[in-house]
DNA sequence: CGGTATCCCCCTCGATACTG
DNA sequence: CAGTATCGAGGGGGATACCG
């Protein structure tokens, strides 16, 4: 078996990286980096996702291994996300992603804008 | 100004997140982080690609500064697309992170399939 | 070789309404 | 609170044809 590359459209790992590098996948990964979360926690900590987006992009990373779910089973519910040990991993590759385009954004305004 | 951030919907930031993360952004930037290359050569590189999606991923990294087009202006002609300093900057903290998720794909099936 | 231009399908995604 | 169901618009994306 040759080694996985992200090259190859049959790939695995080419699946993988489109869910981890989905629109709200990164988002939901970045926002329970931080600590476990609820639904309603998630809806609010990420700007702009829907429902139907929030929900399906938690199921298929859950599938994928990087996302636990967690229901106390209680009235009214309580379910709580968080990351798995792989996901944790992940995130600790990702983040300094998210945290470098946030700088580079940051710097490129600040050159379109220089002296205040 | 507050600092950037990819959870606010409107943080310019979240933009240029998703497209880094878009589905061939991601790619190109991983081909090109080896050494510059042409057209057909991406082409043939990124597997699964079409012209059509090449050429705007390629328009719109090229516009956020990740890209440099060097055209040659020859005939034939002879176009070559290479990294700029802020796309290598970038490179560095994406490849890490494909590269986690190739060696994850190859852990997960090595695990389905234990002995041999 | 290195692209544009056009057509068109389909699938993603957002909005809305509803439920245990 | 934590979802599911349904619908409809938009654009991502493939195929084909053409050009300097």
């Amino acid at each position: 078996m040759p080694p996985a590359s992200v090259l190859s459209s049959q790939c695995p790992s080419r699946t993988l990286l489109e869910h981890v590098t989905s629109k709200w996948g990164v988002l939901i990964i970045h926002a329970l980096s931080q600590s476990p979360a609820r639904w309603s926690g998630l809806r609010r900590a990420i700007e702009g996702v829907s429902e139907k987006m929030l929900a399906q992009t938690l199921k298929t990373l859950e599938a994928d291994g990087f996302i636990e779910r967690h229901d106390h089973g209680t009235i009214p519910p309580h379910v709580e996300y968080s990351l798995t040990n792989a996901g944790q991993d992940l995130a600790g590759h990702l983040l300094p992603l998210l945290r470098w385009i946030e700088a580079h954004t940051d710097a490129q305004l600040i050159d379109a804008a220089p002296a205040t």
